[in-house]
DNA sequence: GTGAAAGCGCTAACAC
DNA sequence: GTGTTAGCGCTTTCAC
C-alpha cells in the first residue's frame, strides 16, 4: 500500500491547482460570497481530483463554533446512558453536530474535570448529567459565558439552566401505590446515591405512597445502592436476607433492578412470591423474564433528544429563561409485582 | 445571573495582565520553553485570578493534534459496543485523549460519512467497527495519510490495518459442539448480516461443529437476524414456529439472543426442554434468567481497551505491520443448554 | 530568559 | 466576481 503524504491538502493548494486566488478557492469550497460558474467549477473538479477535505479545526477557530457538543454521563456502559447518549446523537446530527463523549462515573470531581476538557475543546455546548445536586456553579459559569448547557436525568430546580427530566416523583408513588394496592405492607427501596438528585424525587414518590395509604415509613427499609449492578445486588441482600424481609421491593433504577433480581435469585427467593419487584426504568429482557418484570418505564431516547433539540435552541440564539421540560412516565404492570394477595 | 461576557481569554490577555510578553505568558502557561520563576508565577496567578483556560482548538492547529480520537459503532445503544466505547475511553484518557462517537447504523454509506467527518474534524485516530467485510478503502487510506485506523470486532484479514477482534470461529464452534454433546442434532443458528465480518466466522465455526460431530449442515436451520433485538425475534419465530422445528438455538451476537429470549417466551416454549439455547456474548442478567444462559463470553471491554492501546502506539511513532490481537472466548456453561438428552 | 514575528488553515473585510 | 490582507489563539523560531 503506498504512503500517500496528503496528510493536509489545504485550500491554497486547490487554488493553485484550480489557478485562482486562495480567497476564491476558499468561497467555491466554502459556499459562500459570489463566486463564477466557471471558477467554482474549476475549484471544485480541482479539489474532487486531489481529494481535498477540509479542516474544520481551523474553520472553527475563526467561526467561533464547532459543532461538537460534549455530553457527560455517569457511565456509557449504564443502557440509560447509552440510549439518551443515542438520542442525543440523533438530534444533533441532523444539524451536522457530533458528540463528544465523557464519563463522570458519578464522581463530582471528574464530573468538574471531564466539563473543562470539553470546553477547552471548545464544544458548542454541553448536555450533562449531574452527579451532583449541590455544586452546579461550575455549569451555571459555563453557559453564563457562553457554552449554552442542558442538564438530564436529574432535576435541579435551583439551577439557571434547561433541564429535561421524568417525573420521578410521580412514577415512583406510582409504583409504590401499585404495590400497596395489592397489598403489600413492608415496601422495601433500594434508592441511588442521595447526590443524585432525582433519587431524592424518587424516594419522595415512596414516601408520598405510603403517607397516602396511611404507613409508616420505616427508614431500615430503605437502602442506598450505588452505580453498579453490583452495588444493587449488594443493597438488596441487606434488605432481603434477614427473617423480617420486606414482601416487596422497589428498585430506584435500572441497575439497582439488575441487581436486585441477581440477589433474589442467589437467595433462591421466589418472584413474587416471596418478594414483589417493581423497577424505575424498563430494559430490554423485562418482557421475557419469568415472571415478567413490572416497572416504571420512562421515555429514555426522548429525554436525549429533548436535550439535544434544547440545545440547538440555544445555540440557534433562544435567550430566554431555563426551560424545564418534565417528560411522563408510565407504570406498565406485568408479573412481577404479583397479583392481589389476601 | 450575570452574564459574564469572559467567553474566551486569551493568552496575550493574561501576558498583560502579568506585564511579560504574550510569548512569555504562553511558555509558562503551557510549560515549554524557558521562563523565570518570577514570570511564571506572576503568568500562573494572573491565569488563575482571570479563570484562564487554554483554547486547545487553537493549540491543535499548529500542534497538528486534537487529542481526540474517533469511535465509529454501529450503534452505541447496543450494549456491546456501549462496553467497547467504555474501554477505549479508559484507554485514552489516560493519555488525555477525548472521544468523538459516531453510529453507523451498520450502513456502510453512514459509516462512510461519519469517518469523513471524524476527519475532517482531525481526530487523531479511528476507531471503528467495520460494517462492510468488503470495502475499507476509506479506512486504509485514512490510516496511509497519516491518520491511523484499529478495527475492532469484525475480522479483516486483507486490510492493511491493526485489528481487535475476538476468537469467533473457536467461540462459536465450543458452543455448538456442547449443543451437539448433550444430545442436540438438529440446531438452528440465528447470525448477523453477512456484511458483517465476524457474522462469517461465527457461522463457519457452526458448520466445523456439525462437521466435526458427522453432522448434515441444513441451510434450513440458518436464519439472518439483523442489528436489533426485534429482527434476532422475527428470525427465531421463523425458525421456531413450525412443527419440525430446531431442538438447540445458537445465537451469534447479544441482541440476536436478546430477541430468540423474546421469541421464545412468545411462543410459550420452554428453555432447555423445547428448546436449548446458547448464545454469543454475555450480558448482565444471563445468570439471572431462569434458567440461567449458556453463552460464548468474550472480553468485551478488553477490545475496547485493547485496540485504544494499539491506537495510541501508533501516535506515538510505532511503524510495524498490523498488529491482529485476537482475544479469546470461553464457554460458560449455565442452565439454557440443558443437560445430557437421551 | 524574554520579546518580536511568523504561521497553523481557515474566514471575512475591504478594495478593486 | 476576485484578489489582497488581516486575523482566530496558539506554538515556535530567532534575535537579543
Amino acid at each position: 500500500m503506498a504512503i500517500l503524504p496528503s496528510v493536509g491538502l489545504t485550500v491554497s493548494d486547490i487554488a493553485s491547482a484550480a489557478g485562482v486566488s486562495q480567497a476564491t478557492a476558499a468561497r467555491a469550497l466554502g459556499n459562500y460570497g459570489s463566486v463564477s460558474d466557471g471558477a467554482r467549477e474549476k475549484v471544485l473538479e480541482a479539489a474532487n481530483r486531489l481529494g481535498y477535505r477540509r479542516n474544520e479545526l481551523a474553520a472553527a477557530l475563526v467561526a467561533g463554533s464547532t459543532q461538537t457538543i460534549g455530553l457527560v454521563v455517569g457511565d456509557i456502559e449504564n443502557p440509560f446512558f447509552a440510549t439518551v447518549a443515542r438520542g442525543v446523537a440523533d438530534a444533533i446530527e441532523v444539524e451536522g453536530h457530533t458528540l463528544l463523549l465523557a464519563n463522570s462515573d458519578e464522581d463530582l470531581e471528574r464530573e468538574r474535570h471531564a466539563v473543562e476538557a470539553l470546553r477547552s475543546r471548545q464544544v458548542d455546548g454541553l448536555i450533562v448529567a449531574s452527579s451532583s445536586a449541590e455544586d452546579v456553579s461550575f455549569l451555571e459559569s459555563a453557559s453564563s459565558s457562553g457554552t449554552p448547557v442542558v442538564l438530564i436525568d436529574r432535576p435541579m430546580p435551583d439551577a439557571e439552566l434547561d433541564t429535561v427530566t421524568v417525573e420521578n416523583a410521580a412514577g415512583a408513588e406510582a409504583a409504590v401505590a401499585h404495590l400497596i394496592e395489592v397489598g403489600h405492607r413492608r415496601i422495601g427501596v433500594l434508592t441511588d446515591q442521595p447526590e443524585i438528585a432525582s433519587a431524592g424525587e424518587r424516594l419522595e414518590g415512596y414516601r408520598a405512597a405510603l403517607d397516602r395509604a396511611g404507613l409508616e415509613f420505616d427508614e431500615e427499609l430503605v437502602v442506598e445502592g450505588g452505580p453498579s449492578q453490583e452495588d444493587g445486588r449488594r443493597g438488596t441482600l441487606k434488605l432481603l436476607d434477614r427473617p423480617d424481609r420486606p414482601t416487596a421491593l422497589f428498585t430506584a433504577s435500572n441497575l439497582a433492578t439488575y441487581g436486585a433480581l441477581s440477589a433474589i435469585a442467589a437467595l433462591g427467593l421466589t418472584i413474587p412470591d416471596d418478594v414483589a419487584l417493581v423497577g424505575f426504568d424498563d430494559f430490554p429482557l423485562a418482557e421475557v423474564l419469568a415472571p415478567p418484570i413490572t416497572v416504571v418505564s420512562q421515555p429514555v431516547s426522548q429525554i436525549g433528544q429533548e436535550a439535544g433539540r434544547l440545545l440547538l435552541e440555544r445555540l440557534a440564539g433562544e435567550q430566554g429563561p431555563p426551560r424545564r421540560v418534565r417528560l411522563k412516565t408510565e407504570l406498565t404492570v406485568r408479573g412481577s409485582s404479583g397479583g392481589p394477595r389476601s
